[in-house]
DNA sequence: CATGAATGAGCTTTCATTCAT
DNA sequence: GATGAATGAAAGCTCATTCAT
């Protein structure tokens, strides 16, 4: 009769996932998240003390999935071709993945400061395991290095979440590209 | 007897970069922007018509000069290599010279449909103008080339607006760094 | 056009006086009391801010008015006996004119330091009145005989507040038997 | 196996007393009652219907002991000397011995009718005992004069909750005091 | 043009009470 | 009897915006 364990949490989580998402932090009221995930207001409140403590709560599964993800996808790279396509290939399919929620990027409450660490966390432990990957397949600065890698990768953000036409192929093609450019530089991309 | 045209809109418009940029969007109060600018609260709707439509001039200012600058260093640069290192010298120098006021790149009111709209404008007219500045130079597909270089550039970001001991020799390491690994790809770096 | 000075922030005062002395404080709400005054909700902020401070303000206005007036009817006095008369009346006589509002002296909201500091201050100010009299008649332990008068008149508050019976005639029989009583004890008054 | 009837009503009472005894009736919360009782919050309602009818079961324990002991401690004094010092001593002591819980003697939810009916109650009975017993001594005015003794030792209860330097010579001394007070008058405290 | 007192919709959070187990 | 997860009404306070002066 009675649901999985941790049921009611991971119910909340969703539905401000799909809210905080959709809307954006300040545009999301608990009373929304509360009907959405079908329970009482208060009950929300048991589960997480504040407003902001639930957008970490949510936010922080979000990164620990998009981190085991990654080390999966590493795990079965071998070379740094594969290594580097495992990284494009998962930060871009997983923006794809989450079209229908845009506002998980923008517009969090910053001037929470326990969030603001959060925030910086995951982006270093992201870029050290990208930059730990290149150290391995022996390239210098691998810290600045993955941190660019990054940075090519991520400015497709905005045209993956905002074009809706934007298509597989299109993410493909990206993948490519950014692997390619990383490895090679623009060089051979000269007439 | 009353100063220069424009003497309050200026004034009220560096009140608001100033209280924006320090605390953010949801967190700055119009009456405090009125304070900050030594003007009534009801003064500041003789020149805007909301809060968004100020945040929206504050930044439209913003992103024209941006873009103004971005115009100047490129004319005074011929060579590819000139013209990457000045686009990377202009992006990371500008945030640099706001490190003081970082929220000026979080916690934009994104509900809004227009605000949205001008941060896309800016950002396909900055992306325009270094793809057209390949194109000239024969890289292929300029436009995926530019907006790489972009996000290369834009990735140091967070490190120059949080990392309170970046300093300007950091800086220009990461312009040439950028320009470099654009040009060349990662494979010098190997061992 | 404009009305006196000090015109809203009576009203509000005198609008929470009524239902504070009504219902009580923690039964009385800030929009009860902006109804009351014919004002909005967001009004008794510019004036008070917070119910706490609103309570407060009135409180403590209630209670130079009472010193005030203390003040005046013992100027008017000359004797120990015209004296005593004096306090008693005045002391029973105050009573007798807030009987609409007994809720004043029960249920402040004693969690409130400012506030309990003020009614002790209040407290010392009476009692110091009262003894710095008692001890130009040459009384010795003024300050306890002060309290202990001001013990016996307090005494029948709670008749006076919750007895709709009532009358001013109850109200003199009293004032000159706690004068009497303290100046001649209760041996007169056996068989 | 169960343990002594009325167990866990005392276990509530007693507990009841601490929370409500040191921060009042509104600040103290159902849930804090349970836990200090080491019961279910559930369980409270078992014995009691409402946090109103909890606070009132409290105050009635209370006041049938203050009660009882009275008349303990009058069956023991024969003179009327004896009899006001027993009142007075039993008044203060009392007080002196809740020294730890001041606010049980203020913040009572004064809106609860039935509640205001028992403290009444309780007013009324104490000082009919009081009354009596001057009656028996041959005072007139029996009624009044034990509500002015009774006022006069109730005026002392301020500072026997908040001084903490109150000592036990303080109290003798008071109980005196009050005792002489009220048989002599102040005349024989001129110079 | 400039002001700033006034507005009131709207939000987060609390907590006494219930009831299925 | 005992539990404690769930409820939801209710209240203090904020702040963008207006408008009479």
């Amino acid at each position: 009769m009675s649901a999985a364990p941790g049921d009611k949490w991971t119910l909340i989580l969703d539905a401000a996932y799909r809210l905080f998402g959709t809307k954006g932090f300040y545009e999301t009221k608990m009373s929304e998240i509360a009907d959405e995930a079908g329970i009482a207001k208060g009950t929300l409140y048991l589960y997480f003390s504040s407003k902001e403590e639930l957008f970490m709560a949510m936010t922080k599964r979000d990164h620990d999935r998009f981190l085991g993800k990654l080390d999966q996808m590493l795990e079965q790279s071998e070379s740094l071709q594969e290594q580097l396509r495992a990284v494009a290939d998962h930060h871009l399919t997983y923006y794809f993945g989450v079209k229908r929620y845009p506002r998980l990027f923008f517009q969090a409450p910053n001037n929470d400061q326990a969030l603001m660490e959060m925030m910086h966390a995951f982006r270093r432990t992201y870029m050290a395991k990208v930059a730990s990957m290149l150290e391995r397949a022996g390239i210098e600065e691998a810290q600045m290095h993955g941190a660019s890698f990054i940075g090519m990768l991520d400015v497709f953000k905005m045209d993956i979440l905002t074009n809706n036409n934007f298509t597989e192929a299109d993410l493909q093609h990206r993948i490519q590209f950014a692997v390619r450019l990383f490895h090679d530089g623009c060089r051979g991309a000269r007439d």
